[in-house]
RNA sequence: GUGUGUAUAGCUCAGUUGGUUAGAGCGCCGGAUUGUGGUUCCGGAGGUCGCCAGUUCAAAUCUGGUUACGCACCCCA
């Protein structure tokens, strides 16, 4: 048989392991040094735990697991016969895989009141999976790195996340622009445009701006079923660039007042220290989930047209659905599969490999074999990257092995090195040769 | 869910109006070279042309179906 993948999934190769565990050991880091702990939640959920947390569409793209045994038995007859395959679902599914790790995070904060302490700070790097159909930049299975805090709705919670993402991507080398609105001013927004009730149709179309243009967006909104005027409105209030220059609008809007308020105290803490990159207010920020009800940022690479590397915001009631009312919690989300192509583009990652081996040993016959697998134990005791060709095979065979692998150095042993109790060492990329013992190979590497 | 494209050697791809034994480059194995890779030369292995039908004297090539994968839309990271 031919062996081959399915859509949207990938292998990677050691390499690119190595480039993506740059990118997670440099977010995990960060997130350790702010005192967030990781957690982790099992790949399977169940089915009603994940169902109706994403909207229609969601539930659409939900990877279900098929039950384990004779599952037809069990079947809904009534939905069997009628073909109808959503109704079926419930009576041969019972589990899905995590579409996100955000509401498995609030399924555990439910679980796990009693043995947290809140506010619980908590970060969890690991895979999820959608169905949806997959092209260039997206899969059926990506990572995730989320940070979240919950059991607090303190304002420093948001400068201290969004320190977080100034302080990983100048950590990446990344530059970006962090931008920061509220939910509430948008709410504030269709308040003043008097389409409160029409709120989620305008955030979805202001959330396409950067794609679909103005024009766009008012288009979008007409569609939507928006009338002229409150669209004349809204895109009146869109030009605004300062908090100040906002206020006048929201005179008779609680909420956006409160929003700009939110923002206000936002700074008070964010503004304590000078930001790495580029910190900025921006009112055309909306964020599709409907979830969030504060604060919300996003974070856009520059210099690459590739969308956003990173979002979040605040949520008043996450944990609500499962019974746990009154619980905040605010967090961000670092795309990590973006985050690396954007680094592979500008050509960001560090050219060493510190995971690679540092040296490949190679024996001419039976007996400097031998003695080559003491050396290579010696250099890994020192704490060197060291390995030997399997067998005492062609010189040329074993060289070709050592340059395929791109290993910067080869020691080779044959009958003169044995008597010398030396080896020669080969410097692969200038070809360079010397002879050199056992300790100052070590020191060589381990100085 | 909608639209669209692709499928030939391990990989990337040629393959003419349908016509002998389906090719190239890279990779792999062996040799030139029994103590030296990345350059060169010589030789070799490797294919159910995605799958199933149909048209035809004849199909990798034309037609229909099917499966897989890609790209774009919706949505999203």
């Amino acid at each position: 048989m031919r062996p081959s993948l399915p859509k949207g999934v990938r292998d990677f190769l050691p390499e690119q392991v190595a480039k993506r565990n740059f990118i997670f050991d440099t977010i995990r880091s960060v997130f350790i040094k702010y005192g967030f702990r990781p957690i982790e939640t099992p790949v399977m959920e169940k089915l009603s735990t994940l169902t109706g947390k994403y909207g229609e569409e969601g539930d659409r793209l939900l990877f279900k697991v098929l039950n384990n045994g004779d599952y037809l038995k069990k079947a809904d007859p009534s939905a069997l016969e009628a073909k109808d395959s959503t109704k079926l679902i419930p009576s041969i599914s019972k589990r899905g895989l995590r579409y996100d790790l955000t509401v498995p995070f609030a399924r555990f904060v439910v679980q796990h009141q009693n043995e947290i302490a809140f506010p619980f700070k908590r970060y969890q790097i690991q895979p999820v999976w959608r169905a949806d159909s997959p092209q260039k930049g997206r899969y059926q299975e990506f990572y995730q790195c989320d940070v979240d805090v919950v059991g607090s709705d303190s304002l420093m919670y948001e400068a201290e996340l969004v320190r977080i993402y100034d302080e990983v991507f100048a950590a990446l080398n990344v530059p970006v622009k962090i931008k920061v609105s509220n939910r509430k001013v948008l709410a504030g927004m269709a308040e003043a445009a008097g389409i409160s009730d029409q709120f989620m149709e305008m955030t979805m179309a202001i959330d396409k701006l950067d794609k679909i243009g103005e024009q766009g967006v008012r288009n979008e909104m007409g569609n939507r079923g928006i009338d002229a005027i409150a669209i004349d409105k809204v895109m009146t209030i869109l030009e605004v660039k300062g908090l100040e220059e906002l206020e006048p609008y929201f005179k008779d809007s609680e909420i956006g007042l409160k929003g700009i308020e939110e923002l206000r105290t936002f700074h008070q803490y964010f503004d304590l220290e000078e930001a790495k990159n580029e910190v900025s207010f921006d009112i055309t920020l909306a964020r599709g989930l409907n979830y969030y009800t504060g604060c919300i940022f996003e974070v856009a690479a520059k210099g690459v047209e590739i969308g956003s590397i990173g979002g979040g915001g605040r949520y008043d009631d996450l944990t609500g659905v499962f019974g746990m009312k009154g619980v905040s919690g605010v967090g961000v989300s670092f795309g990590a599969e973006r985050i690396y192509d954007v680094m592979q583009e500008l050509d960001l990652f560090p050219k060493k490999d510190r995971s690679a081996l540092e040296i490949l040993l190679i024996a001419f016959d039976a007996p400097t074999h031998l003695k080559a697998f003491e050396w290579v134990g010696a250099l890994r005791k020192a704490g060197i990257r060291a390995d030997l060709y399997p067998t005492p095979a062609k010189l040329k065979k074993q060289m070709k092995y050592a340059d395929a692998s791109k290993v910067p150095f080869v020691g080779l042993l044959g009958g003169q090195e044995l008597e010398n109790s030396t080896i020669s060492l080969k410097n692969m990329e200038t070809g360079a040769q010397q002879n050199i013992n056992l300790e100052d190979l070590i020191n060589k590497f381990r100085p």
